[in-house]
DNA sequence: ATGGGCACCTGGCTGC
DNA sequence: TGCAGCCAGGTGCCCA
């Protein structure tokens, strides 16, 4: 999916659109998500009003009135605000009815997204408690990523997609990152040295800002809670570039696969 | 505790 | 045209 950009893309979009509105109904026309859906959830959120639209990592945090939804698109998902009430299109999965009029629309080809609905604290939730630090948030910085690494023999790009020491960096993000830190995606993670700590950080940062700027990256299905894509994707200096000349240096970009995921990197800037 | 691999699912593209 | 094979924004879980 979707990474944090696109997360936050969405974020912003619901939150222009539905927050202070109220929950006329839940229709979910597919259970099969990741998990199943709830199915007591309809009649739990109906008539709740939406207080705020949060973002905690790639996860999406509609604070209701008496609980909280929690939404993660996925490889594929999306959410979008249509106006008034349109019929079902494929992979349409769930609506989310606005007594506004407005229809909340989740649709995932792949049904890797989730739903869940919870009336204690979401921040405690199963999904969400062992999540590291924000990455755009000071607890992200230099120093906590050099003490995380110390002893990690897993390769940096790794760590980057490990979720519980690192968040909102998916697959483009990584290679993306590293690319800007300078910081080859092989190198061991205890290989960093302090100031390799620091630009990456400084690097994951820079990305994920300038995503978010563009309205994040649409590779295939993303698309903002307007239908629109985003435009990150002509901006990205690595990913899905093997074989493309480095846009500094010139050396022909390398993809290699770790974790079973695809890597770009530049052999002669990335050391 | 850490790391590696698999699983979930649909669809688009390539090459025979 | 058809079909097999590979690839795709994630991440929880199981096993060594």
């Amino acid at each position: 999916m979707p990474e944090l950009p696109e997360v936050e893309s969405t974020r912003r979009g619901i939150e222009r659109e539905a927050a202070g509105k109220r929950i006329q109904a839940l229709h979910i026309h597919d259970h099969r998500l990741r998990w199943p859906v709830d199915r007591h959830m309809p009649a739990e959120v109906s008539g709740q009003q939406i207080i705020a639209v949060e973002r905690r990592a790639k996860y999406l945090l509609l604070r209701l009135e008496r609980g909280t939804m929690i939404l993660h698109l996925g490889m594929s998902g999306s959410l979008r605000i249509l106006p008034g009430r349109s019929p079902r299109l494929k992979h349409d999965q769930f609506d989310l009815l606005l007594e506004s009029g407005d229809t909340l629309r989740f649709n995932d080809p792949r049904r890797f997204g989730s739903l869940h609905y919870t009336s204690e604290d979401p921040a405690q939730h199963k999904l969400l408690r062992s999540l590291a630090p924000e990455p755009l948030e000071p607890g992200f910085d230099a120093d906590y990523l050099h003490r995380i690494t110390r002893k990690r023999r897993a390769a940096i790009k790794q760590v980057l997609m490990n979720g519980r020491l690192v968040t909102g960096v998916g697959n483009i993000y990584a290679s993306e990152a590293l690319f800007r830190a300078r910081i080859s995606p092989r190198r061991g993670a205890r290989r960093l040295s302090r100031a390799d700590c620091a630009r990456l950080v400084r690097s994951v940062r820079a990305a994920l800002n300038a995503a978010i700027r563009a309205g994040g990256t649409t590779l295939r299905d993303y698309v903002g809670t307007d239908g629109n894509p985003g435009y990150f994707r002509q901006r990205l200096y690595i990913y899905e570039r093997a074989g493309r000349p480095c846009r500094v240096c010139g050396s022909e970009v390398r993809r290699i696969t770790q974790g079973q995921r695809s890597t770009y990197y530049c052999p002669s800037c990335q050391v």
